[in-house]
DNA sequence: TTTTTTTGTGAATCGCCATTCACTTCTTTC
DNA sequence: GAAAGAAGTGAATGGCGATTCACAAAAAAA
């Protein structure tokens, strides 16, 4: 009667799928989304493109899950250092050096998920990442606050404003073809920023 | 012989081509890029898509003016501030405010202007101007540190944090459809954290 | 093994618009 | 006013790539 899939059979087709989203992630790398057809993302995972509407109702659908996951992925990170030790303004400056260089690490990606445009629905996932990034720096901020690290401030608008400051002097030299010497300038310049921006006493 | 044009001939071209650009900013003004088809701008200027391509090579190059000349108008009012009086740090402000306070005047605009996906050349055209908003920043910060208002700092680095804090923080309040309550909040939590970020000295 | 259900294939379809172009209408020249 | 040149029209074209679909291969049920 009904069909039931086998062990394996479940995990090759999971495999599948992971393969698809791992091929697409790293066809973004390369190129940008603009080289990440259907056609290309079913070829670099060993799959005809129709195979592809059997894991994923669309492309949208498809680079959203692949924008999130690598988001997810991102805040995880900076939640480990909120979490961790040391004063807020040690942590603020371990969140965005982290950040900062993870995107200087793999140019291409870190533009395609902070600015390059593409679908609608995959814009709206990337503003909720942003929202998402924000809300890890707002609790960073109200911590600050409490223990008299941070002067008084409006915790909403900082939170934006940091992950705006930063993605913004990121993508300058991420998003053409820009050479990362000076990276280290660069992330310490943003550090600055931001801590002077929060009202950090030691800058 | 040579076909010669008569003024109002001239006159008239000419305020064709204005009328497309117009309608073109309109579109994009209610209803972002996607809104802003060749046909509909052809329909709202009065005239033919075919038309259309006798003022502007190509859809790119239209949008492309649309976005440079309104980021024009925009230095220009930026840099009146720049040139006039009151200490740097006023006139920081100054800019600031003045910048958020006609991005949340016509928010869809703004958005479109300052982030909608939209084809490779009109993005290019908006990178140029985020660098162009960055230098006029970057020359109040320049003064500000020789004039002793500002300390040592990357300003090359500054100017592009402020751009994009307050881009950032004016985005998501516009992006989607927003209510416009808290715009003085959130106009005067941008332009402190600018200046705490710079290191005005009153805040 | 035969039947049924699921998964995979990839060429054909389809939608979407910018762009073109054969033609009409208006301007200028003679 | 007629001829020649320019501007305007809008339906047809063209390209692109996502999505579908008729069919084939593979897996589970019988």
């Amino acid at each position: 009667m009904s069909y039931k899939r086998s062990f394996l059979m479940e995990e090759r087709l999971a495999d599948n799928r992971q393969r698809i989203l791992k091929a697409a992630r790293a066809l973004v790398a390369e190129g940008g989304f603009n080289q990440a057809a259907i056609a290309a993302v079913a070829a670099s995972a060993g799959l005809s493109a129709g195979a592809i509407y059997r894991y994923f109702p669309s492309k949208a659908a498809l680079f959203v899950e692949v924008l999130t996951s690598a988001i997810d992925h991102e805040i995880a990170i900076l939640q480990e250092i909120v979490n961790g030790e040391g004063n807020v303004t040690a942590r603020l400056r371990a969140c965005v050096e982290s950040f900062a260089n993870r995107a200087l690490e793999g140019p291409y990606l870190a533009y395609a998920f902070i600015a390059e445009p593409a679908e609608q629905e995959v814009d709206e996932a990337r503003l909720l990442g942003r929202i998402r990034f924000g809300e890890v720096f707002k609790s960073l901020l109200i911590e600050g606050i409490e223990k008299g690290e941070f002067p008084e401030q409006s915790v909403d608008i900082g939170a934006a404003c940091i992950v705006g400051a930063f993605t913004e002097a990121l993508i300058r030299p991420i998003a053409p073809r820009a050479r990362r010497d000076g990276r280290t300038e660069l992330v310490e310049g943003i550090v600055a920023f931001c801590l002077r921006a929060v009202g950090a006493k030691i800058s």
